[in-house]
RNA sequence: GGUUGGGUAGCUCAGCUGGUUAGAGCGCAUGACUCAUAAUCAUGAGGUCGGGAGUUCAAGUCUCCCUCCAACCA
């Protein structure tokens, strides 16, 4: 912390797979409240810098590329592109959305495995494998199907069974036959992978996660499971071509690992320090990464918080914390964790083939971004998984955007306009029921911040709706309408405080829905500079009730948000699945 | 099977280290108002806090048993 008190702040939400668009629980479970918390550290006047990437490795992406006859460059860089759009029509305020496909990464990864190994912390171990003859290569995990030895399914994936959900070793299926080619001429081969011996670390990294008193429960829960299990040694390369050459220090090729590539599982939290440095190449400054990362040069004093589902706290909270603590070198390690459960659909899963669920990119044609980030916000799943219904959805978004905010918003702006040519009210002093509104303020707008600070997000959008709704209570204790018959100037007090309300009720509402807020803002004239929630800004509330100067001229907004109709709800119902 | 979390008003959920008549939003009922997107504001109805036992002066809040749901398990 510096001495202005502004902090330097990285976020980063858990890397979408490059597999296809997210649906709205991916959306909701990291990037999203990732996007929030950003958007509100930035607005207290912090310093930054939000970090994701698509995670492009592994045999999904490659059987996906090979189905739809694309090399698994070109399918990459589609899907990036596919997701980069959904992104940003989701007002998700990257600072970089990277690819775990990229230069920077490869360098990266290799370093760590260098290191890693000069530590002691990787060998070479044999292992078996399935081999294909007929394609005349290696089938590890889904590239192999077979008979499941535990269900008789016999379409179970090498890695998985998608029948009775066991994780599976591919040399186990029974009938083992090639995914790309659906040959049976298959045979079990020995053959030499890289493992990393997480198990060596197992203290370090328990005496770290219990030293970690402030994370969430539902994350130290899952780290600590893992690590009364046990730590396990795990193979970090595969027999692939897609993916990141594994190399030896000097950069050439390591022997007997020419057709092999690092695995996904290892190389893609590290596109976390890596999307850095492309951020910082694309910027012109190359070296700007290492603040943010290196403890030895700046990153010591930066609070490092990721986000990301339950799914993947392991991932997070040991295995990424194993690669980075096993080099001994100076990396930064993460200092706050926000886990998410899952947003369901009516209670079940989301499926793209039984018609269940909304995706990003469709959502998008429905309807804008915010109201989308309202309900998802507001209803996170953060105690427990959370059910997506058209119903809630509807009157979540008629009740607190439309009825609240935007009736707010359109009622004292078009009241002004009426009776006071649009321009802000000079006359009036404050009285009763202005004091009401301060101190109301002075109770809630600590605690919002505190909310989010808490990155207790159910709570933040709670409380701004809270806002909100005072913001009509103080008007019918104004009622500037009913005193304009009789005294204009009492009239007027009511008018200036409910328009500098509108304004204070967009500022607020930035970190959730940030389209609908510049709309307010811009129609209240709003300049850029005063739009922060910084401590100071948010100190004097009697001066924010007076911010807009006097004689400024306002517009009334369009409507800034419609109600959703039942017919729409039944539409959609039908379109996208409901009521299981 | 193991682990974790959860079962609180019709619905979605808050309830910190146990302590006044258990809270919010939505929905519902009644009233008020008319500046506004049939909005807003006020009032009210509605819960033996999954079931049972225990600890305690006192338990939704601690302990044990049972039951139901969900998720996670490299």
């Amino acid at each position: 912390m510096t001495d202005t008190g502004q902090r330097r702040i990285l976020v980063t939400s858990a890397l979408p797979y490059i597999n296809g668009v997210k649906h709205l629980g991916n959306l909701a479970g990291s990037m999203l409240p990732a996007d929030v918390y950003a958007r509100f550290q930035r607005l207290r006047g912090h310093d930054v810098l939000y970090i994701c990437a698509t995670d492009e490795h592994g045999t999904p992406a490659e059987l996906a590329a090979q189905a739809a006859d694309m090399s698994v460059r070109q399918y990459c860089d589609e899907q990036h592109e596919i997701q980069k759009k959904a992104g940003d029509g989701f007002e998700l305020s990257y600072d970089h959305f990277g690819r775990s496909s990229g230069e920077e990464n490869a360098r990266l990864t290799q370093h760590f495995a260098n290191v890693l190994e000069a530590n002691g912390l990787i060998e070479e171990r044999v292992m078996e494998q399935v081999y294909s003859i007929d394609d005349g290569r290696f089938l590890p995990d889904r590239y192999v199907e077979g008979t499941c030895p535990h269900c008789d399914f016999e379409k179970a994936r090498g890695d998985q069974c998608d029948n009775c959900g066991r994780l599976l070793d591919p040399v186990d299926l029974i009938d083992p036959y090639s995914a790309v080619s659906g040959s049976k001429n298959v045979e079990i081969r020995e053959t030499r992978h890289l493992f990393l011996q997480q198990s060596k670390m197992q203290d370090t990294i328990r005496d770290w996660v219990e030293a970690s008193t402030d994370w969430p429960q539902l994350a130290r829960s899952i780290a600590l499971k893992w690590l009364d299990e046990g730590l396990r040694d795990r193979a970090i390369t595969r027999d692939l071509s897609w993916g990141i050459p594994v190399t030896n220090p000097d950069g050439s090729i390591r022997e007997g690992f020419e057709d092999k590539v690092f695995y996904v599982w290892f190389d893609a939290p590290i596109e976390y320090i890596a999307a850095t440095q492309e951020w910082a190449k694309a910027k012109g400054e190359p070296d700007s990464w290492r603040s943010w990362w290196r403890t030895d040069e700046g990153a010591d004093y930066v609070q490092y918080v990721q986000f990301m589902g339950k799914d993947n706290v392991a991932f997070h909270t040991v295995g990424f914390p194993v690669t980075i603590m096993g080099s001994n070198e100076p990396w930064k390690l993460v200092d706050q964790l926000k886990a998410f459960n899952w947003v369901t659909w009516y209670g079940g899963k989301f499926s793209t083939s039984n018609k269940r669920g909304v995706f990003m990119d469709q959502a998008l044609d429905l309807l804008p971004a915010d109201y989308w980030r309202w309900y998802l916000i507001a209803n996170a799943p953060e105690g427990s998984d959370a059910a997506f219904t058209w119903e809630g959805f509807q009157a979540s978004v008629n009740s607190d955007l439309a009825n609240v905010l935007g009736n707010f918003v359109n009622r004292i702006t078009k009241y002004c306009a009426s009776k006071f040519d649009g321009q802000v009210p000079a006359t009036g002093e404050p009285g009763e029921a202005e004091a009401w509104m301060v101190s109301e303020l002075e109770t809630r707008l600590p605690q919002l911040v505190q909310h989010y600070e808490n990155m207790d997000f159910r709570k933040a959008a709670a409380e701004t709706r809270a806002i909100w709704a005072a913001g009509n209570e103080y008007l019918t204790k104004a009622e500037p309408w009913v005193k304009y018959k009789s005294d204009v100037d009492a009239a007027a007090i009511g008018v200036r405080t409910g328009l500098n309300l509108a304004a204070l009720f967009g500022i607020i509402a930035q970190p959730i829905i940030p389209e609908a807020a510049g709309m307010v803002l811009d129609a209240l004239g709003v300049p850029a500079d005063r739009r922060t929630m910084t401590p100071a800004a948010l100190s004097d509330i009697p001066g924010l009730l007076d911010a807009l100067p006097h004689g400024h001229a306002i517009a009334p907004p369009d409507v800034l948000f419609r109600k959703i109709e039942d017919d729409q709800v039944a539409e959609w119902t039908e379109r996208f699945g409901g009521e299981s």
